[in-house]
DNA sequence: AACTATAGGTGTACGCCGTACACTTGTCAA
DNA sequence: TTGACAAGTGTACGGCGTACACCTATAGTT
């Protein structure tokens, strides 16, 4: 990937720059992602950089590219039900690798692999039976859920149930007057013990939505 | 509530501060939002606010509980489904208001304004016969739900038919080979027409949610 | 193999940002 | 009137994105 010079020095290049911008923001998040990081960590001075994305927002663009890219469509094979399952969890899944992605999704001037997944997606609703105005609505419900949900994920910052109680307990602490909110007294209390798990979570979910979406589009 | 001094100055104040820094992310973005445009704005030099506020994250925090003030909690007198819809309706609203705190809502160290809101859902679910684990899985839907529409609508940024049409046109221009994607140009054909409205299309969805967890709640 | 246009990389500098620290000034209680 | 304490100031530092002028390595032509 990464070509050589004569001199030795690996030469830059944009899909270079563009990995080891997702690379770094990976690891710091979008507050520890700076140009002049960047560029250290490509051994390279910050204006070097320059030469190969216009600036920052356009690297970001790309950089959310990238994510797009990785979220598997639609399966064309399945039921409209099952592709609409898979991609879900699909970008829940890119969304969690890529958490400082989650807020500008759909921000950022479109590229190319973010066309094709919404046209894909769009696609299959209407192949499926959908009315236009249906499909839209169905559009927007699961995908206000799957990054709405990526969103809470990312803050409650907790995988598995015994997480989940620490951070839960975390919290509690933190908050001090604790029993004047009862309800959240019962879930630093209760939480630990219940077995929350985010994909189950997340799945719970999905498939309400799901449900009620294909019940609306048999009334159709 | 400015406290006014001999010398006729206006007298800083923690609620002061935070109502211009509020005014301020609601006119720029949090892009446009800085500690130094906030001193300005108020007629002071920047390390004034410091007096008052800890830093620009405490800053940030007070902030985001000023809109979770202004959400209306799930009424007592409903029953828990009009109640739901009421507090969404509302938080959407908020949420509309300042669109800077979409991202933030749930990522900040909580206030009381959050608190309290977040104790009366989980106390309305609750009391309405939720189980446990029902009940957060209620309530995670339908904030993930919440916060991801926000968030669409924010990005879109439309609110009538009209804007509807106008800004899918925009972004059809810009996408340029537009044929690749055949259901994003009926998108861009047929949305100006179909009577978009940002309000019905949160409903639409809210209510599809709401009747799954109806039924969730009955089959239990 | 030598020459040259050009793409890739550098160095310096500017105006923003948040905020630490030491200071002056204003206010109110005694 | 005084003196303590809160409120506001001025200066400075290190980090940020990036404009601009510059140098250098590379590849295509001869």
């Amino acid at each position: 990937m990464n070509q050589r010079t004569n001199t030795g020095r690996t030469r830059l290049s944009r899909p270079l720059v563009l990995e080891a911008a997702v690379a770094l923001a990976d690891e710091n998040g979008l507050e520890g992602f700076s140009m002049r990081r960047l560029a250290q960590d490509l051994g390279v001075v910050p204006m070097a950089l320059y030469k190969h994305v216009a600036n920052k927002d356009e690297l970001l663009d790309g950089m959310v590219d990238i994510v797009f890219g990785e979220i598997e469509p639609p399966s064309i094979d399945d039921d409209w039900r099952s592709a609409m399952r898979g991609r879900a969890i699909s970008t829940r899944e890119a969304l969690k690798r890529h958490g400082w992605a989650i807020e500008m999704m759909e921000t950022r001037n479109p590229g190319p692999a973010n066309l094709r997944n919404h046209n894909a997606v769009m696609g299959c609703l209407r192949e499926a039976g959908f009315s236009f105005a249906t499909a839209i609505h169905a559009y927007s419900v699961q995908d206000a859920y799957i990054y709405g949900f990526a969103l809470q994920e990312k803050t409650l910052g907790f995988e598995t149930p015994n997480d989940a109680g620490a951070a839960v307990q975390r919290r509690a602490q933190a908050i001090g007057a604790l029993h004047e909110y009862p309800y959240l007294a019962e879930i630093a209390a209760e939480l630990p013990a219940s077995g929350y798990d985010n994909p189950v979570e997340f799945a719970w979910g999905l498939d309400l939505i799901l449900d009620g979406l294909d019940r609306r589009r048999r009334a159709a």
